[in-house]
DNA sequence: GAGATATGTCAATAAGGCTGACGTATATGG
DNA sequence: CCATATACGTCAGCCTTATTGACATATCTC
């Protein structure tokens, strides 16, 4: 999982620049450290998605759905923040591959509900746990007492307005 | 700062894959908090440079640049890994709007030492500063005590070959 | 002086976004 | 039942940021 490049809309933000930081200096290292932990986050998926000719966008299709079962195209479009016709070039070469497989709604036929097939799960699974490895590598250099701070720091760092509608879609998410 | 796409080549990584993932489930929490909170992350220097039609490819130039005076070219492709080609677009619209100063080298005048013009420092200053706040603010939602526990795991995140150069390049940046 | 090195540049290509416009199927409300 | 709204699909054109490959130029080093 990679975050998107969000083009265009920027999304209306009020004035949220801090004047003159009236605090001290600013916090260089763990900027850094950012960029470069997301970096190389980013970079154990890219090695698997090359060999199947996939990108960051697939991976992130991919792992929604995996992970959200059933999801609508609005509601992965919602999540993703990108637009239908940004999403369906992927989406359709997952189907294709069958890695996705698209089902008609019941209740209302105009929507499709969107459903990892097997290798769908398998591929997901497969980027998650090296994401995952990397992750357990990195909680191991920190005291266990600290874990917990880390996901509040993590789950803090997310604007407060998507906090809500976003944990609640992580911790629901009972598809592992 | 955002992370680059990087394409191409996905360097040489040896069996890093964990085969079976013995002990139990994968954290999909801590993978999805990392992608949305980097995502937000990035949003707040997006904002700002698209007022000024620059996109997160200058952000990142612009950043080392004031972050390492003097720096040459081929250093801050090492540190971007991208391609001089992709800097050259990027870091002429830079120079042309006077952000970034080229300096020939004294010793070996074949060298190009960039450096941040007063604009350019401003402007960097004022992208460190939204994430600095960002940052500043999920720090508070965090124990004090645990807060080198957060350095610590960022810093675990990254790849141990390049955590060295990494931590070195960060720590004597004194450029605020 | 020959060759290596640091940088600049031209050209073609790709991924992944975007906007705008339009089409189709299905639901829903009057 | 018909009109309108909704969910989705698709065509066309464009942008940014990256890539590879090839070649040019200046300068340093042996």
């Amino acid at each position: 999982m990679e975050s998107p490049t969000v083009r265009g809309k920027v999304g209306a933000q009020v004035d949220n620049e801090p004047k003159a930081r009236a605090g001290g200096a600013l916090p260089y290292e763990l900027i850094e450290l950012f960029f470069f932990a997301y970096r190389d986050f980013v970079s154990d998926p890219d090695r698997i998605l090359a060999e199947l000719d996939f990108g960051r966008a697939h991976h992130r299709v991919l792992h929604f759905v995996n992970r959200n079962p059933g999801l609508t195209i609005a509601e992965l479009l919602d999540i993703l923040k990108i637009t239908k016709q940004s999403l369906n070039r992927v989406l359709k070469e997952l189907v294709g591959t069958a890695f996705i497989e698209v089902r008609t709604g019941q209740a209302d036929r105009r929507q499709r509900h969107l459903h990892a097939t097997a290798s769908g799960h398998a591929l997901a699974a497969r980027l998650a746990a090296v994401q995952g490895e990397r992750i357990r590598q990195a909680l191991n250099n920190v005291p266990a007492a600290a874990h917990p701070a880390i996901e509040a720091y993590l789950t803090a760092m997310i604007d407060p307005q998507e906090r809500k509608q976003v944990l609640s879609r992580i911790r629901k998410g009972p598809v592992g």
